[in-house]
RNA sequence: GCCGGGAUAGCUCAGUUGGUAGAGCAGAGGACUGAAAAUCCUCGUGUCGGCGGUUCAAGUCCGCCUCCUGGCA
């Protein structure tokens, strides 16, 4: 198609409609999908997550999902790691994909080339840490690592968690062993958008499609299957309605509680892809963005030419 | 009908011996490098139910009224 090959993302909140778009775009385009989700790399997490189906997967060739056994844990590096190699392999084809989804930092790592520390999280380890108190912690890693205590929050138990890791386990500060190195193939970095009132609806009328197809089910199987005390059953819908199935609370309350968490989720992703550079917007609320966004490939594959 | 308990931020409620109000949640904005659907930061003037009274000063005390809510009948 292109000498060239580059990327094209596709991002924005949840339920903006990606993965129906990336679809259509795919087979305009005669090219593949890349997702960009952190749940839906999980096996059997997948109405809840919005996987693309069976039968989707077969129209367009998707990657990047089901990578990963739920009791396990599938870190950035992870997908770092397999969304390069895929890329790679789709260049040298000729082909240039669609990478599609709502995990900001997944995209981040990938158009920015992030560069990080072979650290991989170690539970124990953090565990450790943890006990000694987010304060203590905190005044441990302004000792070894006083660069990442300017960007970590002292209330940051997290990020203060993972620099300390990194720092004992390689003895170099996690701020020293961080960069980035972009990649030299173009990238065409698409976001969607809609009104947060239409977006606020879009989300109240996923949910409950959801359910009408079967989530609770779902849910209710993986929680025989791997036990409630499972991290991941507490991601997004999971841990509103395992908590309905242990009768904690009522149905209606855990698909009000989904929709006001997704929402909040939401707004947390159109903070991240706001601060992205180089990012066109298109409104979905405009009657020919399908189109519009249409163009804009057709004039990023020429000028790959 | 009688005896209690309430009425304070969009919601749930705190308000110490009277000195013109503050938390959580929701909402808005922001940060974000191997847990990211996670984690964290910032932002709170509201006839303190109404009308009177006591007082230098009342959400806080007194009286009446309105509306909720328990118990007894």
């Amino acid at each position: 198609m292109s000498q060239q090959p580059g990327l094209i993302v596709i991002c924005g909140a949840t339920a903006t409609g990606k993965s129906a778009l990336a679809l259509e775009l795919a087979q305009q385009f005669n090219t593949v999908i890349l997702t960009a989700d952190s749940r839906q790399v999980y096996r059997g997490f997948d109405i809840g997550t919005a996987k693309p189906t069976i039968a989707e997967q077969q129209q367009v060739p998707h990657h990047l999902l089901d990578l990963c056994d739920p009791r396990e844990t599938f870190t950035l590096g992870d997908y770092q790691a397999q969304a390069q190699t895929l890329i790679a392999r789709y260049h040298a084809q000729g082909k240039t994909p669609l990478l599609v989804g709502g995990t900001g930092l997944y995209i981040k790592s990938i158009t920015r080339g992030l560069q990080m520390p072979r650290v991989p999280p170690q539970p124990q380890l953090r565990q450790q840490l943890s006990d000694l108190g987010q304060g203590h912690c905190y005044a441990l890693l302004a000792q070894v690592d006083p660069i990442s205590t300017q960007r970590i929050h002292a209330n940051d138990a997290v990020r203060t968690l993972r620099a300390l890791e990194v720092y004992y386990t390689t003895g170099q500060p996690l701020s020293q062993q961080q960069g980035e190195q972009p990649p030299t193939y173009p990238i065409l970095q698409i976001g969607l958008t809609w009104d947060r009132s239409t977006l606020h609806h879009r989300i109240a009328q996923r949910t409950q499609q959801m359910v009408k197809i079967g989530f609770v089910e779902e849910v209710v199987a993986l929680g025989k299957c791997y036990g409630w005390e499972l991290p991941l059953l507490q991601t997004l819908g999971y841990g509103e309605l395992g908590r309905y199935i242990r009768g904690e609370i009522a149905f209606s309350e855990a698909i009000t509680l989904t929709v006001q968490h997704t929402r909040q989720f939401a707004k947390r992703q159109e903070t991240w892809f706001r601060s992205v550079d180089d990012l066109e917007w298109i409104s979905l609320e405009n009657g020919n963005a399908r189109h519009c966004i249409a163009t804009k490939i057709q004039d990023f594959l020429g000028y790959l030419d």
